[in-house]
DNA sequence: GGGTGATGCTGAG
DNA sequence: TCAGCCTCACCCC
């Protein structure tokens, strides 16, 4: 599930739960005892999303870092929860409202230097108010790398990840092999444009959104069907909403993209 | 019930 | 470049 809308989204919907509350903190599944017990009983102060990256900042100084990774989900429960899962690494438990979270590459604490240590090593986050835009013009700049290969390396923009790179490359019309080096300024800032006016739409729907109705046809404007979604992330071999041409598969950085030859000439 | 894939990232080679 | 890690939902029998 979770690209940088996914991570903003939870930090606003964990915000009026945890902070400034005493929460009961433990590890069902054992992983993540030791945090558990330190954390357990204290309040938390404050609540950031940073790229893909979340930090709960307790009272206690220490900061729970938390990253999803590939499989990482939180699930919110009012009143009676369910029994953990076996995978439950954490449970935040305040008031009548339980938190699990299950399957995280990161679930740690940090002090704070440490957590300004991962955030150095981030781009600017597209979600984040006042984020620099020039910052991530330079950084495309500086890589010889496919523009595909840039938009998923953390340290030149953050919370951008595979489905948002498809339908951004293909918004803006650009190649996904094209090197990010020789994209032009108003390339390199159209890209910045979509990436914020992206992933606000899918913080806000609360899943990937980036179809314009229009391109869809007249009877669907008053919704979006669940596959009508995207333009071109996993429709490989489908024709293209805008021209109809077939929707290419090719693989960068070890992930794959879907592009249209006709809307994305190299 | 088993097999598989997924919106991520790291570290070894 | 590639294996490895983390978990669960979905598909097919």
């Amino acid at each position: 599930m979770p690209e940088g809308h996914t991570i903003h989204r939870l930090a606003r919907l964990h915000r009026p739960i945890l902070v400034g509350n005493e929460v009961s903190v433990s590890s069902p599944q054992g992983r993540f005892s030791g945090g558990a017990e330190l954390l357990n009983g204290e309040r938390v102060e404050e609540i950031e999303a940073y790229g893909k990256h979340l930090f709960y900042r307790w009272t206690s100084a220490d900061v729970l870092h938390i990253h999803l990774g590939l499989f990482g989900k939180f699930r919110t429960f009012r009143r009676e929860p369910p029994p953990p899962t076996e995978g439950t690494r954490l449970a935040l438990h305040t008031g009548d409202t339980t938190i699990y979270l299950a399957g995280p590459t990161a679930c740690e604490l940090l002090t704070i230097d440490e957590r300004d240590a991962v955030v150095a090593r981030l781009g600017p986050d597209p979600l984040r108010r006042g984020a620099d835009g020039d910052a991530f013009g330079a950084a495309l700049d500086r890589r010889s790398v496919a523009v595909a290969a840039a938009l998923l390396d953390q340290k030149v923009v953050a919370g951008i990840g595979n489905v948002y790179r498809a339908e951004i490359l293909f918004l803006a019309g650009i190649h996904p092999l094209r090197r990010a080096k020789d994209l032009g300024p108003d390339e390199r800032a159209a890209i910045w444009d979509l990436a914020r006016s992206l992933l606000r739409r899918g913080e806000k729907a609360g899943r990937i959104v980036t179809v314009d109705p229009a391109d869809v046809g007249e009877r669907r404007r008053s919704g979006l069907g669940s596959d009508e979604r995207l333009y071109v992330y996993k429709r490989g071999g489908q024709p293209c909403r805008r021209c109809g041409t077939s929707v290419e598969l090719t693989e960068v950085a070890n992930r794959k993209v879907w592009w249209c030859p006709s809307c994305q000439p190299g």
